[in-house]
DNA sequence: CCGTAACTGCGAACGACTCGCAAAAACTAA
DNA sequence: TTAGTTTTTGCGAGTCGTTCGCAGTTACGG
C-alpha cells in the first residue's frame, strides 16, 4: 500500500502575525533555560506559518524554499522539546508522519477512513460527544493526539449509494 | 520513549470452540481459491485461539510456546489474506504495532493515552455517541480500526487531584 | 570574551512493515 | 499417483518514520 497524502480541508488561522508570536515563545524558552538556537527558531517559524499541521520532514525540507533546510534528527527534538514546553503538539492523522502544529489554539482532528479527508474543529465542537462519551463511560474523550475516525459525509453517502445496487441484484 | 506494553481490560471470548471456526474460515479460503497452507492455518489457530488482538510479532513467535514459530513476512501476508477475505481485522490502539483479531464479532476500543489501557466494547454500546457524532457532523464514527482515544476514569481522577494540588498552591 | 552547558549535524540503529525471488507446498487434472 | 500449474513460503534486503550516540559547535551567564 502506498503512503496516502494528508490533506486538510480546513484554515487553521492567519499567517500574518507570525514574528510577535515568535517572540513570545522564545522568551517561554528562555524562561525555563532552554537556547533559542538558529535551528530551534526555524522550528517555530515554520511553525507559525503553517496554515495546517506540518511533518517533521516538510519542515526539515524548508517547506519547499520558503525557509533554510534543516537536519531531520534536530527538527526531532526540537519539536520534542517546543513539545514539553507545551507551546507544539502533534496528531497521528493516519498510517503517515506524525503532524506538528502550534499547542494554542487546541484543534480537534475527524479523519475520513475512506478518503483520508481531515476535518479540523475547535474542541468546544466536540464538547457535546466529549460529554455523552463521559457520561456513557467515565472517559474523557481527546482528538488532539488521535483524531476521531470514521466515514465522511461524502463516503458514507456513496457507501450507502453500493449498498443500494447491491440490494437491486435480484 | 519505550514501546509500552498494552494490557486489555476485557475478555473476548472464550477459546474453546475454536476448531470448528476454523473449518468454517478454512471454507471461506477455498472457496475463494485460497489455498490453506500450514502457515495459513496457524495463523488462524493463533487468532481464533486468542483472548484479545495479537500482534504479528507474536503471532510468529508462535504465542510464548503455545505453537509453532513462523516466519514474520509470511504471518504478516497472511494477516493481509484474511482481512481481504473478511475474517479478520487490525486495530492501531497507539504506538505499537498494528494488532489483528476475528473481524466478528466486531469490537470498538477505547484506549488511555495516558496509563494505554484499552477497554473493548461491543459496537453497539457506541450506537449512541455514534449517532450523536454522525447528526453534528455528518460522519459515521468508527472505532475498530482506530480508538476513541482520551483519559480513562482512573488517571481522569488522578488529573483533577493534581490540578487541585496546584491550586492549593498561594 | 571565556567557560561550560545545551545544541547541532552526521551516521548508524531502530521498529514495524513490505518486497523480490528462488525453493517448496497445495490443489487440479490426468 | 503423479505431473503440472500456481500459490505460498522463507529468507534477506529494503523502506519509512523516528531515535540514538557522539564529536564538534554555539548560546548565553559570568
Amino acid at each position: 500500500m502506498l503512503t496516502e497524502e494528508i490533506e486538510l480541508t480546513t484554515t487553521h488561522r492567519s499567517p500574518a502575525l507570525s514574528a510577535t508570536n515568535i517572540e513570545a515563545a522564545v522568551k517561554a524558552l528562555r524562561e525555563r533555560g532552554l537556547r533559542v538556537s538558529a535551528a530551534r527558531r526555524l522550528v517555530l517559524e515554520a511553525l507559525y506559518g503553517a496554515e495546517g499541521p506540518l511533518s517533521a520532514e516538510r519542515i526539515a525540507q524548508g517547506l519547499e524554499g520558503r525557509l533554510p533546510r534543516s537536519d531531520l534528527a534536530s527538527v526531532y527534538r526540537n519539536l520534542e522539546t517546543l513539545e514539553e514546553v507545551g507551546l507544539v503538539r502533534h496528531v497521528h492523522l493516519g498510517h503517515g508522519p506524525g503532524l506538528y502544529a502550534l499547542a494554542a489554539p487546541e484543534h480537534e482532528y475527524l479523519v475520513c477512513e475512506s478518503c483520508h479527508a481531515v476535518r479540523t474543529v475547535a474542541k468546544a465542537e466536540l464538547d457535546g460527544i466529549r460529554s455523552q462519551v463521559l457520561d456513557r463511560f467515565g472517559f474523557e474523550a481527546r482528538f488532539t493526539h488521535f483524531p476521531l475516525v470514521g466515514l465522511c459525509p461524502r463516503c458514507l453517502s456513496e457507501s450507502h449509494d453500493h449498498e443500494e445496487n447491491e440490494h437491486a441484484h435480484p
